[in-house]
DNA sequence: TCAACAGTGTGATTCTAGTCACCAACAGCC
DNA sequence: GGCTGTTGGTGACTAGAATCACACTGTTGA
């Protein structure tokens, strides 16, 4: 069981409590686990699997935030709870997942009781924030081939490895922007030697 | 004094312990209150006046992200000063301030203490999170004309005041947009009817 | 009163990115 | 093999926004 490793960091009156309460959901791969203006009656922890973040535009484009990893918690869900509000992104397995649902009365009971789960909300708020932050940024300050080339990075880091397997289609979505412009940025990237393309593969060069 | 309205949601021996803990530091109108970068010691409290809290990019650019008004303290000052890490943001006096600074230590041991303080640090983490989405959307999303009047009446909101005295550059600066534009978009929308220009003055209308 | 300057208006040009149209390569499947 | 859907490549065109250049107006202050 992923359980023991997952929360390693927390005491063990906290991790016997939280497999108390918790609901465990299992979601499969391409499987929507939060819409956008769902009522959330729960916090998402994920115990194995990978959770995309991203925020939805009036017009269906959509906008990758961040993915979520086994010991990860949506900050969203938190902050959600606490107020009982409805979520503000989607979110979607793109692995199967198993996600531990929290109460929301719990998050807060535990802030009081445990300082290590104190810290591990606050460093969750953190994270995404200056993740958010990050994303901002590269929105508002960059072009979109540094844009390009940042995702890239991201993801490789995120993936563990230099070979992406991922369509252009997919990179286009996620960055709210068209295929065509994808491909033509990737192909003069390849030109300057930074990446490799092939059909579904993206393999990013490793001195760089 | 301003303290006592301020914070008038606390409980007494809150309000006693923030007063005894906080140190009390003025700004003048235009002043940089913190840099990015810098090394943070407290956690911010706005007293009065206002603060302008931006975004710097590499290039010189800045990028507004929001005010922080009497009896609101800055998100990532809090996260920050949890973990002692340094600023990712800029911050401004837009008018004469009184802020509080708060020792990091106080900040966790109250959340603990006082239910309070802990509803208004996750309030004030919640708030700040959905406006910098809020700003993200704008920014993933719309074009600028849609932006510019997202931001005109989102300033007047602020301000209490649909007659703006603004000039373009500061809209431009804010924006991270260039004046020539700003000022074309502001004519087109005087045409439409739904503002008035004058010298220094965005005049709202109304029924918009 | 007369620079000097800040704020604004406007045309011309350039650049980035999105859109349209279409084709080629490849994989899976009957 | 031959059909079909997915993926990727490319040219032509368009729109949005940045940039450049310069003119005009009102204000300030020596």
């Amino acid at each position: 069981m992923s359980h023991l490793q997952l929360l390693s960091e927390f005491e063990t009156e906290l991790r016997k409590d939280i497999e108390a309460s918790a609901i465990v959901r299992t979601f499969t791969s391409g499987e929507i686990i939060m819409h956008s203006g769902q009522n959330l009656r729960a916090t998402m922890l994920v115990a194995s699997g990978r959770v995309k973040i991203f925020r939805e535009g009036a017009d269906g484009g959509e906008f990758f935030m961040y993915y979520l990893n086994p010991g990860e918690a949506c900050a969203l869900s938190i902050m959600c709870a606490v107020r009982q509000e409805t979520s503000k992104v989607m979110a979607q397995a793109v692995e199967d997942c198993e996600i531990w649902m929290v109460p929301f009365q719990k998050v807060s009971d535990w802030m009081r009781l445990y300082p290590s789960w104190y810290r591990f909300v606050v460093e969750t708020y953190r994270e995404r924030f200056e993740e958010l932050l990050e994303t901002l940024d590269q929105v508002a300050f960059r072009s979109l081939d540094e844009r390009l080339e940042y995702y890239l990075h991201k993801q490789a880091k995120e993936m563990g490895s230099s070979n992406l397997s991922i369509t252009h289609q997919q990179i286009a979505s996620d960055m709210n922007s068209s295929r065509e412009v994808v491909s033509r940025l990737l192909k003069k990237m390849e030109q300057r030697g930074i990446l490799k393309l092939g059909r579904n593969v993206i393999q990013l060069s490793l001195h760089n």
